[in-house]
DNA sequence: CCTCTACTATCAGTATCTTCATATTCCTAA
DNA sequence: TTAGGAATATGAAGATACTGATAGTAGAGG
């Protein structure tokens, strides 16, 4: 679960940052309305924290910009003050959620797992080449038919889909399919085994997308060539 | 009920420790500061007993510590000296209670049964994504439904629910549940067919968190993918 | 005391996961 | 271009976890 905080406050930034990263979310971050653009131009988010007032422009006109563009990543807009203005402004720009400065962190978090489940359960299937993905059934599908997934297999199969294209560091993949407990030791040994079953299962199933090694960082999903 | 006793005397500590254990507390120690802000970082208490005086530093420190980062843990303040002052910082910083040695296990013990009480009493319910708990009554609910529970299947969800996102050894949720009950058999069959019912319901409830295996330790409860 | 019922424990069979040893691939420096 | 080391891949084996069926147990009610 990748998000994006854009905030100029470097201290609430961070908080904002450490809080989310302990809950397991991926967390990056923005401090102006140009660095914003950029980021959101070259990754994807599932969701977008978005205060209103920037050093170098509007939290509102990012959104109207964000929206326009055809962008399908779920927003909170974050406004200093508690303005009825801002709020209804956001809303009505297609923002999913208000939080008014200040706010606890527990609310925070509430309004966010609220926010990507509804995201979420609007889609009914992800997809990348030839594979589908039930996420309510578990269930996957390649070139249409039916293809048994073990637990772990499943859940490294969905983190790839669901970022179908991006580079997937080890360590990321590892963290959220295995969750924090894995030590620090960079033995990956364990995923190896998994993907290895993934990649056969995959292959078997004649599916038109491959997971690519990237060495000295992870893997990439992408089309078979 | 998890306990830990930060105490630098080992002798005291192994007293202490042998006194709770025989009252079947799940009792940890700590024997300085260090050792304590590890322990404390890595599970979680219900009780934490804290000395004032550390080789490494102050137990009241480490209270204050403890109280900005917003544990919930309640705390008894054991001081070597009958010092007032001692006395009002520790129940100022937040301290739930406070007790001077030399001291009756007796009376440590009524101290932490009442502390135990009044912080359950106080929790009205408990609730993890959309499953909410009522102690009082010992009734679940699962997305605004209830759901009946057996009595294992409840302990194990309250357990899980009141850990949420916390790792959960299967060694100690199995002390929690069943006491003295579990032999050093390393078998833990009757854990699993228990956490299988209770997977059950939460599916057939529509739960949108899942306790999560983690191979080689048991348990995580935590929101669905 | 008996019966019924819901709960709990146990067992055996199966599936899954990690680990280890070993192989292969990839990158870099010379 | 090639050697050597690092990173990744593979197969097999043992450990761990899950499942469904079955049997035992306690409690309620007659």
């Amino acid at each position: 679960m990748k998000i994006l905080i854009v905030e100029d406050n470097r201290e609430l930034a961070e908080i904002m940052t450490l809080a989310l990263t302990k809950e397991r979310f991926i967390v990056e971050n923005a401090y102006d309305y140009l660095g914003a653009v950029r980021k959101i131009a070259e990754y994807e988010y599932d969701c977008i924290l978005l205060d209103v007032m920037l050093p170098d422009g509007s939290g509102l006109d990012l959104l109207s910009e964000l929206k326009a563009s055809g962008k399908s990543e779920s927003v909170i807009i974050i406004s200093a003050r508690d303005s009825i203005d801002d709020k209804v402004a956001g809303l009505e720009l297609g923002a999913d959620d208000y939080l008014a400065k200040p706010f606890h962190l527990v609310e925070l978090l509430a309004r966010i797992r609220s926010v990507v489940r509804r995201r979420q359960g609007g889609v009914l299937e992800l997809s990348a080449g030839n594979i589908t993905i039930r996420p309510d059934s578990h269930s996957v599908k390649i070139g249409g038919k039916q293809v048994e997934m073990s637990r772990k297999e499943y859940d490294i199969l969905h983190y790839f889909v669901s970022r179908s294209g991006h580079l997937i560091k080890k360590e990321v993949l590892a963290e959220a399919v295995w969750g924090d407990h894995i030590d620090q030791s960079d033995d990956f040994d364990f995923l190896y085994a998994q993907v290895k079953n993934v990649r056969r299962k995959m292959a078997e199933a004649g599916a038109d997308v491959e997971i690519k090694a990237v060495y000295g960082f992870g893997y990439k999903l992408t089309p078979i060539a």
